[in-house]
DNA sequence: GAACCGTGGAG
DNA sequence: TCTCCAAGGTT
């Protein structure tokens, strides 16, 4: 047996669930378990199981239901195509759940891991089960480096799943992966101390388990609203700063920005006086694409005359139509205050 | 491979 | 308030 199975099933002799309300209960308690608990969390599925088993609590009695009343049991739940399918599931088999792994992924609502956690939980067969849980699992302690839901990584993902999981006891070998991943293995602030698997974990070794797993790519690249500081005097220069070397823009000038309106407000009054009443204007949003977001700018114009303030950075003032230094979109709004007078 | 399916909890 | 995502599977 593999070390980390070995390291893996003594952990969960000790500190695994054993209580859960579906262990030890047989392939049909645990098929309805497994498909309960597809994308759903083990809180708020335990009252709705134990509700369905009440009333249905064997195959045949879930086989012999109206679909109205097993669908009733599951109002609430979501995904409702899982109760049409454990009833129809029910129907198809005829009295027993299959035990071959590939009789099992050919049923309604069945795939790849549900198939094998029913052969390993429910028949006490050899099954392998590659959940969110254990996915989290295996790509901090192998290093996943991509998405675990991507194509490439699920197969390295599944491969070692076959290849780390036990001949024998390998129902509770996915039950143990499981709970590692529920209850130490969590997405945000692993307790790596209690880990068995900490010594040769890849994440916990670099690191990176906050990194790791790899996070689903975003569709839409992220939009940065930022508020800038038109602040123009009497001679209508405006104030730009000049940004770090290091960093976006490094070394072009740039109006003093914020995150949000009250925030500029406050930095705005911190180059005045505290008391002081700001006059302001909002001008045309700025737009501009970057490689990795979309950045929203919300110039504010403020008129007033300079003052004697000196901040940390860099600074001037300067009619829009210098040639100062400044990056695409500063240009465009300078430009368009030109235009706008 | 991506969209879709539902709801609730966490940060 | 909003995003992310949770014991996945189907189309």
């Amino acid at each position: 047996m593999h070390p980390f199975a070995i390291r893996t099933l003594a952990w969960f002799d000790q500190h695994g669930r054993h209580d859960l309300p579906w262990q030890g209960r047989g392939p049909y308690v645990t098929w309805v378990s497994e498909i309960m608990l597809q994308q759903t969390q083990v809180t708020t599925a335990i009252p709705y199981f134990e509700r369905f088993i009440a009333r249905f609590p064997s195959l045949d009695a879930l086989a012999g239901a109206e679909l109205d009343d097993v669908l009733a049991h599951w109002s609430g739940l979501g995904y409702y195509a899982r109760a049409r399918n454990l009833h129809k599931t029910a129907q198809l088999v005829g009295g027993e759940l299959p035990q071959d792994l590939d009789a099992l992924e050919a049923l309604p609502g069945i795939g790849r891991s549900t198939a094998g956690a029913i052969r390993a939980m429910g028949h006490g067969l050899y099954g392998v089960i590659l959940d969110g849980n254990v996915k989290r699992v295996l790509a901090r302690h192998s290093g996943e480096p991509e998405w675990p839901g991507g194509s490439a990584a699920q197969k390295r993902l599944w491969a070692l799943a076959e290849s780390l999981t036990p001949r024998e006891r390998s129902g509770d070998f996915a039950q143990a992966m499981m709970d590692l991943g529920a209850t130490l293995c969590t997405r945000s602030r692993p307790q790596c101390q209690r880990c068995p698997l900490a010594d040769d974990c890849h994440a916990r070794r670099h690191g990176r388990t906050a990194e790791l797993p790899v996070p689903k790519p975003k569709k839409t690249t992220p939009t940065k609203t930022r508020w800038w500081l038109i602040w123009r005097d009497d001679q209508r220069r405006i104030y730009l700063e000049r940004r770090p070397d290091s960093g976006l823009w490094g070394g072009l000038f740039c109006p003093p920005e914020a995150d949000s309106l009250d925030a500029l407000l406050d930095d705005t009054r911190a180059l005045f006086s505290p008391s002081a009443q700001i006059d302001w204007q909002a001008l045309p949003a700025i737009e501009h694409a970057f490689s990795h977001y979309r950045l929203d700018a919300r110039p504010i114009l403020v008129s007033a005359n300079s003052t004697d303030t000196v901040r940390d950075t860099p600074s001037a003032w300067v009619w829009p139509d210098s040639d100062i230094a400044t990056p695409a979109p500063v240009t465009r709004l300078l430009s368009q205050l030109i235009d706008h007078d």
